[in-house]
DNA sequence: TTGAAAGCGCTACCAG
DNA sequence: CTGGTAGCGCTTTCAA
């Protein structure tokens, strides 16, 4: 069924019948109504691919996540599709499960399919990739990671900031013994959340105890992790998890073992995903607003009105304090 | 940046280059480390529309879900891919936000796309988009809609035995006063679990008084429902919930508005999402195998051996009823 | 083992 | 307003 078939069922040129299709509106409307009869009695549906590959332009947006499971990154997808439909782009998104290798291939998959532009939010990103991207001249955006250049913006959330509020909080509570929940792609000395946990405390070394665990990723991640703290002997008065997420986790460990938030143990989250209003007790946590970046994310790799120069930008997303019940003075 | 660039640098055709792309083995391995190291240089990523279109075949499967941030759906995404991936097939997901209008936008994208086959697992299926796809030549498998035939393959869960198990297990234990929250498009006629429910619960009429409400699918969607029972003055010893995500906000109000679960009210979801097992209490639910049924739409959908018969197949998967602690007797 | 060339289905430019 | 036609970048015979 191609394109050829309807333009001799309706007795005109394949020109003409890509020119409805693309509704270039210089056809007179009986030989439109004509052509688009054609269409539906064949059921005739366009290549897509000969279309782009004709065309010599995608029209669709390529994302790339390191869990498109955890509601951080799906509602970054969300609104990044939302934006992209509204002015007619499709978003394909793809999973990296935090491998660095299912994240090499996604980028190489995403140029083999010329994408308009690509969306990267995974934090494994290497500066050869970088590279490889950059000069098979898709603009991309970068959450977090790398710095703007040409054809190459950033977007950026502060989230030392949102530590320290985390931390200054507790300690203005009483909080001297805390622990930090992260997970394997946030450990390390790559990890700025956990970097910046260790410095707020560390500024009041002496006076507060801590310690930091990890895990993977989610529920089941933030249970052992939390699992793991227990087990370790020490006993923190509040505990600060990297993300919602594992926070949830963490919080059903607790609680089966006996402890009741805040009032043994208070405990954080961050991101404020939907998630953390609806467990119990809501979380205490930081927004961070996805819906700002999936928009942003699409404004940014929107084909510009040519005029606008190529040179990437660079925006910074600031944190806020959400305060809930999960959080409250330590016990005595 | 083409496959002819390659050839020239490397001083071969561009048929020898495609060889070793798709790795022939008919191309001197001396020549197939030339090409490869003129890819390299070049930073050179074969263009996937031009492949597929000169091909013909797809090495992609298409997935149609209601909503992508549902566990459940997610799932399923999730298993289907990396059964996918283990073949060497890609995957694309569409999210239809349970919208008809989007579900048909997302149809025929997939078939511009000239997908491998077709994973539809949405509940807004209409006679006439199937028939759009089967015309267009697409293997296709449903989920709990349509029935099988040529090309056409179903999967399919028992909901109604599912429902009927959590009925009589709950009047086991004594209820006589229950509710069931549906969401929108699973409520009205076309609703098996809901029909399966009201049928249950009258087989003992007189002795069981029920109700049903509906909201939107989702956490938010669970609050509300809840609430608008709550609201009704109809005290529920039991509430049934069509999954265990909506099961999952309805706990939230009802624990906000001061009633213990399950010594007040029992509650029960649906899936087994992990969420279940999370949540405080943990979940009564009933088993839904989401990964047995990606598996499952992958191997259907999955190009035969030639051979085998093009006719569809049609699968019945069984519920399990899964006790855990948000289900008691009812209150004296 | 390799090359030449004919498409795949569509867009876009040039005529008319 | 419409038709003819040269590609887009790749795969795939058919020969050599």
């Amino acid at each position: 069924m191609s394109l050829e078939e309807v333009a001799r069922r309706a007795g005109v040129s394949t020109a003409t019948v890509s020119r409805v299709l693309n509704d270039l509106d210089v056809v007179k409307s009986s030989t439109k109504a004509r052509v688009l009869r054609a269409i539906r009695e064949l059921n005739y549906h366009p290549n897509l691919h000969a279309r782009t590959l004709a065309g010599g332009k995608s029209r669709t947006i390529g994302l790339i996540v390191s869990n498109l499971e955890h509601p951080f990154f799906f509602d970054i997808y969300r609104s990044l599709e939302a934006e992209a439909h509204r002015s007619g782009y499709e978003v394909v998104a793809a999973n990296t499960g935090y491998s660095p290798a299912q994240l090499v291939r996604s980028v190489r998959l995403m140029i083999g399919r010329r994408v308009a532009g690509l969306a990267a939010m995974v934090s494994e990103m290497d500066r050869a990739l970088i590279r490889e991207l950059v000069e098979a001249g898709i603009p991309a955006v970068f959450y977090d990671v790398g710095t703007a250049g040409k054809n190459i913006s950033n977007i950026r959330f502060n989230y030392r900031k949102g530590i320290e509020r985390i931390v200054d909080y507790l300690r203005d509570l009483g909080h001297t013994r805390l622990a930090f929940i992260g997970h394997h792609s946030t450990l390390g000395p790559t990890s700025e959340r956990e970097r910046a946990f260790v410095e707020a405390v560390s500024r009041h070394a002496g006076e507060t105890k801590w310690m930091c665990v990890a895990d993977q990723d989610g529920l089941h991640g933030g249970r052992s992790a939390a699992r793991e703290i227990l087990a370790s002997g020490f006993r923190p008065t509040a505990i600060i998890c990297v993300n919602d997420f594992m926070a949830v986790g963490a919080l059903r460990e607790l609680r089966e073992c006996g402890f009741r938030i805040p009032q043994d143990v208070s405990l954080t989250g961050f991101d404020n995903i939907t998630l953390s209003e609806y467990c119990d007790p809501p979380l205490t946590t930081v927004h961070v607003p996805r819906d700002v970046v999936g928009r942003l994310a699409f404004e940014i790799l929107k084909p510009q009105p040519a005029s606008a120069a190529k040179q990437g930008r660079e925006v910074v997303l600031d944190p806020e304090l959400v305060l809930r019940d999960s959080t409250g003075p330590p016990p005595k």
